[in-house]
DNA sequence: TTTTCATTTAGCAAGTTAGCTAATCATATA
DNA sequence: TATATGATTAGCTAACTTGCTAAATGAAAA
């Protein structure tokens, strides 16, 4: 029962779920697109992809800097069936469906250096507010 | 993803999925009948049934002072077909069917006696523990 | 009507989880 | 080699979960 506990443990929160979701119909995405996707910081994403790997559920491939996550061959076909069929209609996963086709539009890099810039210019707003 | 995600988590909790599976097998369990295979307190299986009602996946059924649960005609089939196969070799799922047996073998109003009058030869035990 | 008893609800303690920031690791580039 | 950068790990806090006991509920029996 233990590995069944902990697929179903893995699977059972939000932002886990779509990632699975994410990753049944992209096939590979990195961290930072996970990140952009979920809109969290990069340590939870990348924690919450450990917990994924660690339940067997996928699995990565690192390639230069970038790390990317697909679905583990040995993901329980039928348990991904009755998800996907399951969360048919859902809003946040069809917004995370669109979301995604803009996300992998672009290259990664790019994706990495605009959330770079978004986060420098954020802190220069904070700045700015903290010495007005 | 809502209740996808609902019914997940009511399966996310070892004592739950036993219970689950206790019920794909015998139909109809009470309470106490639960509470003896998990062995934990009544109240704690009173909140477990809750969660999986909750998450729309047992049903209850008043019988004089026993209330009886059984899976939900809405229970999703092919997620309870995948947990069975998944868990098929598991010693404790095993271990379980076993008990069961045992416990299903009695009416339930005997089982409850036999549980009252244990309690009550514990509570004796502490007592003289006290006072020797 | 009062008592009994299976179950539920309330309330509390202990452990777990998910989020964050800061620090570290590992790899590519200048 | 030094620097830059994407990802991971460490360490913290807040929120949630699971277990318990005690109290409340509600239905049957005395």
């Amino acid at each position: 029962m233990e590995k069944t506990l902990k697929r179903i443990k893995a699977l059972a929160d939000g932002n886990r779920m779509r990632t699975i979701m994410a990753l049944s119909a992209h096939d590979e995405l990195c961290v930072c697109q996970i990140t952009e996707l979920l809109q969290v910081s990069t340590p939870t994403v990348s924690r919450h992809m450990s917990v994924l790997q660690n339940a067997g559920l996928v699995e990565n491939r690192k390639d230069a800097r970038w790390v990317h996550y697909r679905l583990a061959s040995g993901f329980p076909e039928a348990l991904l069936n009755w998800v996907q069929t399951s969360v048919k209609g859902s809003e946040i996963i069809a917004n995370d469906r669109k979301t995604l086709e803009t996300i992998v539009a672009n290259p990664v890099d790019e994706l990495c250096k605009a959330r770079k810039q978004r986060k420098e210019s954020e802190l220069l707003t904070i700045m700015n507010e903290i010495t007005e």
